[in-house]
RNA sequence: GCCCAGAUGGCGGAAUUGGUAGACGCAGCAGACUCAAAAUCUGCCGUUCGCAAGGAUGUGCAGGUUCGAUUCCUGUUCUGGGCACCA
């Protein structure tokens, strides 16, 4: 009987098919054991020899865990919904869902050839409505959640409006920059939608303006890991900064649960180190720095503090002459003369003298202009109509000029043309209403349409407003001089307060909010231009050519502590996304500034004495300071903490954590994914209650993008206003409030349904939820999950948030979703070429492609042939192909191409030459070839496996030809699983010849059955026993490549000692279980076994029978191994002595000479010391 | 530039805690069986000197610790991966 594996292969597998041998159950008396494998995104192209590496792996160890007793739940399903299914939709017309349902039937059959113990009744697709209901459902979640402060985790948004109702803003006072503080009474004056804009702030999905990564090629929006070296990762088209409204996840808020939480992981130092990376913690302190421009007037004195005290005094006359920075001549005098006017009159004046002189004009200018709703409201507020309060119109604020002020109530009222809703303005209206709010304003804004139907709630509003501030702003002064206001600060923040007597300059990015108000005069032109220039690179030049640039702004910060100036400027290398988008530097300590110093001739402090060379910056913490005021003689270490506690006592900065990770982009304007369950009404964002979903997709025609940027949705006005009005009526149903508004037009990204899919597979045909309790309490967290490193940062960082946040709401009882993560190394592929040589510069006769073997075109390359040597074996081969007089006359060359041939026509390194010239409908069919030694030898290089670099090899091509077992096998004995290497199909005759083998000792070619039932002996008790150990030990570790080389040990010796006993040869059989399932089940059942072998419980190692009673020990003299003693292993030191002194070898390496020492290490070795 | 991982025969790799470097497999060489091929079996297989016995040398490179180092330490080169103006 012969090794039939494709008849052995396809009965079992249609066996345990029918007997649902690898169905699990949610209950059961074993203990549970979870496998996962990162679930394919099913592409057109098929699976490679690479992807099923990681499934051969998990599958060994299902199927391990389950021989050891272990209820094993190890499921497959599909990552369904993304991009290439629609990208390849749009190109050839096929709807996403057949396409894909295509691919996953073709991804379906090749996965079975290989035997997987999958339980298949649990398999998941993302895009099943079925599914994405629960996908949508948990974005619902997310929705309606915010992270709680104190209690750091996420929690109900109604307890954020419970605590708004009660007592205002108190709790979250300070947490989000974008919403200014307010109390109980002002929220509920609010209005809707301005209490869901500040909720919008809080909730854990929520859509707002953003810069995005936009891609215009693919028509989308892409999240940070998606973008590699300012290009998409699919495609590698070009991605811009864009605002755009988006949904996001504030995946910022577990930022440093996400970080701590990683010490409870089993997962490699590498991948872990690439998280951390990733959310980037850094611990340092923000700094106010106060900012005079060189032409203010304001007198900043030297000395610390007293800048700011001097500000608040009411300016005597000759205060320009304590200033430090005399005026530039000529318009000097008028202006000095302004200033001071402006600023004796101390209750209205609200800007610097710098700013006023600006504003004034526009002020003027905008107060003849007004416009209608403008004039109406004005009619209605001036001459202290309303309740006494005095309002202004047109009246600068510091750098800005809002509608009408009341100071007295510091209330300000804005009435908002259309032009408000454009990008660039909303930008410029919030940093105005962050600085108003900072300053203790109240702001109310009307719409023209408003002001222009219904003027008169406008006027209550106004009112109410106006009484509620009544008492808020009690002792506090709405001069500007009493508080300062004349003073813009500028907030940096630095890791390293030790170095603040370091800082040469301060650098603010060219987006900063302060840019425009305190570039001077004088380096305005050069500061637009700049500005001019940084808009005009891309992300990518920027990314590529760091050049140093910058621009100098001409005003100047103050350090607090020695009351030096320090310039600012602004340069591209500050990130205005990151910290403040304003840094110190300090040129000795850090390389940047170092080099930007440099450039610009900016001077150098040294702080850090003899450890600063004045050549290269030491970005130490461990020097002695210098040149740093009440800091000298301290350690750069130490005194950070010191700067920081002496910055808060000042009240002018304060310790802070900064993440680099940002908040995740959760939309895509794409067709092929999960639908928002949102309906937008008046701007505001209402959730579909949980019995509309699911919220599935329209069917479309085409896929081409809505207009302004949103996805194809938003072409279909009858899926988009489908809430217009719905039977049985929407209030009824007890949500009318999204009658007559519009579904959200985004799709979800990708990494939306990947995120909790591992969570479905525990009860994925519940219709009640996404998982029933009992079954996520009873599967717990994964167990083991096998995956590639590629999803790091993407998926894994997600599904930990998703699973924190749905643990956080009570719906999971753990809170990290892998316990152990092991990441399989990529197969590379091992690309063959070959070298066509065509002549240029002369005529040829032929038109055939002439291909030369490797080593000649080798030797061509090194010079060691000439051109006319391989023009003349061209001619040989073809009679007059060329003129060789005529060639070396002209100085003729080869234009060589260097060109993929597939892997699969090539034996090693020999190619076939006639399968070459059929390969691609026969491009070469006329090709003709210089040899060497009579073949064709290829080019070899490694590289990334793919259909492009016809370097990928079929498994299915190879399980045919070789057995699922033998395919299984030869990849786990390629290498260590998390090693990447390269993919060689000539050794799997190895392991080929290795299960034939397996097959001898139970068959006979001619007599057939071979196994008795003798006793065996203690020989091959010892080969079983070995081997039982060995592959329980490496199959726990992962160390699968070394677990298949026991096996072969183990085949060899019971061959060589011709053992046919059952006894010995069933258990084998099941250790092999887990590796060769069908063989193992074959020659199971042959040995009359009428279960399955894997039910069979696993052998158990028995110490006994490997015992030995003596060593071969290597004797060594001096480290160098010179003989081998077998000595007993009861023998002591001083018996090894004897023996060993005794013997002939060693007596004549010791040459009569004495030892020093003997080193015996029992079990191990003895060595002789001289 | 920063961080991480790695470097062992012609090739993939093994050596789990410092203890005989090269298990297992591929390729190669020699032989057996065969008319022949396939399949199978046996032997050899790091480099080098030597007829041999045996010796020298050898885990990227240079040092160190140790009776003993592929393994630990310091420096260095190269390869792969990650991050990349993150203050």
């Amino acid at each position: 009987m012969e090794y039939n594996f494709n008849e052995i292969e396809q009965k079992w597998q249609k066996h345990w098919n029918d007997a649902k041998a690898y169905s699990v159950s949610n209950t059961s008396t074993k203990p549970k054991y979870y496998v996962l494998d990162m679930f394919p995104y099913p592409s057109g192209a098929g699976l490679h020899v690479g992807h099923p590496l990681g499934y051969i792996a998990s599958d060994i160890y299902s199927r391990y865990k389950r021989l050891k007793g272990f209820n094993v739940l190890h499921p497959m399903g599909y990552d369904a919904f993304g991009l290439p299914a629609e990208q390849y939709a749009i190109e050839h017309g096929v709807h996403p869902a057949v396409s894909t349902d295509q691919n996953i039937r073709n991804f379906r059959n090749q996965l079975d050839k290989i035997g997987f113990c999958y339980d298949w009744e649990r398999e998941v697709r993302t895009s099943d409505p079925s599914y994405h209901k629960w996908t949508q459902w948990i974005f619902l979640q997310l929705f309606n959640s915010y992270f709680h402060p104190t209690l750091k985790k996420a929690t109900p948004i109604a307890a954020l409006v419970g605590s708004f109702e009660l007592e205002g803003s108190v709790q979250i006072d300070g947490l989000r920059a974008q919403v200014s503080p307010f109390t109980a009474d002002e929220w509920k004056i609010f209005g809707e939608k301005k209490q869901q804009e500040i909720l919008m702030e809080f909730r854990l999905a929520f859509c707002g303006y953003g810069e995005v990564n936009w891609c215009e090629a693919l028509g989308t929006v892409l999240a940070n890991d998606e973008v590699v070296n300012g290009v998409s990762e699919r495609g590698g088209f070009p991605v811009v900064k864009k605002t755009l409204r988006q949904w996001y996840l504030r995946i910022t808020d577990y930022a440093d649960r996400l970080l701590n939480d990683l010490d409870k992981l089993e997962w490699s130092e590498a991948m872990k180190e690439m998280q951390t990376n990733w959310i980037g913690k850094s611990t340092g302190a923000e700094i106010d720095f106060k900012v005079k421009t060189s032409t203010s007037p304001l007198p900043l004195s030297e000395g610390e503090g007293q800048g700011r005290e001097a500000a608040t005094l009411p300016l005597s006359e000759g205060a320009n002459e304590t200033s430090p920075l005399p005026l530039s001549e000529g318009e000097g005098q008028g202006r000095v003369a302004l200033a001071q006017e402006k600023l004796a009159a101390p209750r209205y004046f609200t800007s610097t003298a710098e700013q006023w002189k600006y504003l004034e004009q526009f002020a003027k200018t905008n107060r003849k202009n007004q416009t209608e709703a403008e004039a109406i409201i004005w009619e209605e507020v001036r001459n202290r109509k309303i309740d006494g309060f005095k309002f202004r119109r047109q009246h600068p604020v510091a750098g800005f000029i809002p509608d009408f002020t009341c100071l007295e109530q510091k209330l300000i009222i804005e009435i908002d043309g259309d032009y408000h809703e454009e990008i660039d303005q909303k930008k410029y209206d919030e940093a105005r209403s962050a600085w108003l709010r900072e300053n203790d304003f109240s702001m109310l804004r009307f719409s023209n349409d408003e002001v222009l139907s219904d003027l008169k709630s406008v006027v209550e509003k106004i009112k109410l407003t106006l009484a509620s501030l009544q008492g808020v702003n009690a002792g506090k002064s709405p001069s500007p001089l009493e508080r300062g206001w004349g003073e813009v600060t500028l907030k940096v923040y630095t890791t390293r307060p030790d170095t603040i007597f370091g800082v040469d300059f301060m650098v603010i990015a060219p987006e900063h909010a302060l840019v425009s108000s305190i570039t001077t005069a004088s380096q305005q032109a050069e500061v637009d231009s700049y500005i001019t220039y940084v808009k005009s690179r891309s992300e990518r030049e920027r990314q590529a050519e760091k050049k140093i640039t910058g621009a100098f702004t001409g005003a100047c910060a103050i350090n607090p502590f020695d009351g030096r100036e320090i310039p600012i400027w602004i340069s591209e290398y500050v990130l205005a996304g990151y910290g403040t988008g304003a840094i110190m530097a300090v040129p000795c300590g850090d390389e940047r500034d170092f080099k930007f110093a440099n450039y610009f001739n900016i001077p150098i402090t040294n702080i850090l004495g003899d450890a600063f060379n004045g050549t290269e910056p030491n970005p130490t913490k461990d020097a002695i300071l210098h040149n740093s005021g009440f800091l000298n003689g301290m350690v750069l270490r130490d005194a950070i903490d010191v700067v920081v506690t002496k910055l808060e006592e000042m009240g002018i900065g304060k310790r802070k954590i900064n993440f680099r990770m940002r908040d995740a982009a959760f939309s895509r304007q794409r067709y092929w994914g999960e639908p928002f369950p949102i309906v937008w009404k008046n701007g505001i964002a209402y959730p579909l209650p949980e019995s509309e979903l699911p919220l599935t997709l329209p069917k479309v025609d085409s896929y081409s993008p809505g207009p302004d940027g949103e996805g194809p949705l938003a072409n279909i006005p009858e899926w988009v206003n489908q809430y217009t009005s719905k039977s049985p009526s929407l209030s009824e149903r007890g949500w009318g409030e999204v009658e007559g508004g519009q579904l959200e037009t985004n799709t979800m990204p990708g990494y939306a349904g990947s995120s909790w899919y591992f969570l479905r597979y525990m009860d994925p045909h519940n219709s009640e939820a996404f998982a029933s309790k009992q079954a996520t309490d009873y599967w717990n967290q994964v167990d083991l999950y096998i995956g590639g490193t590629e999803h790091a940062v993407g998926h894994l960082l997600y599904s930990r948030m998703w699973t924190k946040a749905l643990h956080d709401l009570g719906h999971l009882s753990f809170d990290e979703p892998f316990r152990r993560l092991l990441n399989q190394g990529m197969i590379t592929g091992s690309s063959r070429f070959v070298y066509r040589y065509q002549l240029i510069n002369t005529s040829v006769t032929s038109e055939a492609d002439i291909f030369v073997s490797f080593g000649l075109d080798e030797k061509v390359r090194s010079g060691k042939i000439p051109t006319e040597g391989i023009a003349f074996m061209i001619n040989e081969l073809i009679p007059n192909y060329c003129n060789l007089d005529t060639l070396k006359k002209r100085n003729a060359t080869f234009l060589v191409s260097k060109i993929h041939v597939d892997v699969n026509l090539v034996d090693g390194v020999e190619l076939d030459i006639e399968a070459f010239k059929k390969w691609r409908n026969g491009e070469y069919a006329h090709a003709e070839f210089i040899l060497e030694d009579g073949k064709y030898i290829c080019g070899v290089e490694t590289e990334k496996m793919s259909k492009s670099k016809f370097n990928t090899v079929n498994p299915d091509d190879l399980v045919a030809k070789f057995g699922a077992d033998t395919f299984r096998m030869y990849e786990m004995f390629l290498g260590p699983i998390e090693q990447s290497k390269p993919w060689d199909t000539k050794g799997i005759e190895g392991v080929h010849r290795f299960l034939k083998k397996l097959w001898r000792l139970f068959f006979d070619e001619l007599k057939g059955k071979q196994w008795n039932e003798q006793e065996p002996t203690a020989a091959e008790l010892k080969i079983l026993h070995r081997t039982i150990k060995k592959i329980e030990d490496d199959t726990e570790r992962f160390s699968f490549n070394t677990a298949v080389s026991a096996f072969m040990v183990c085949v060899n010796d019971l061959a060589d000692v011709k053992c046919h006993k059952s006894a010995i040869l069933e258990p084998v059989l099941i250790l092999l279980a887990p590796y060769a399932p069908h063989i193992a089940e074959e020659l199971w059942h042959a040995l009359g076994n009428t279960t399955l072998v894997i039910d069979a419980p696993f052998p158990v190692f028995e110490a006994k029978h490997v015992v030995e009673s003596a060593k071969d020990y290597p004797v060594s003299i001096n480290g160098k191994v010179r003989t081998n003693i077998t000595i007993g292993l009861d023998v002591e030191q001083a018996g090894v002595e004897t023996i060993v002194l005794n013997n002939d070898v060693v007596k004549k390496w010791l040459e009569g000479k004495d030892p020093k020492k003997i080193v015996f290490v029992k079990n191990r070795m003895i060595n002789i010391v001289l």
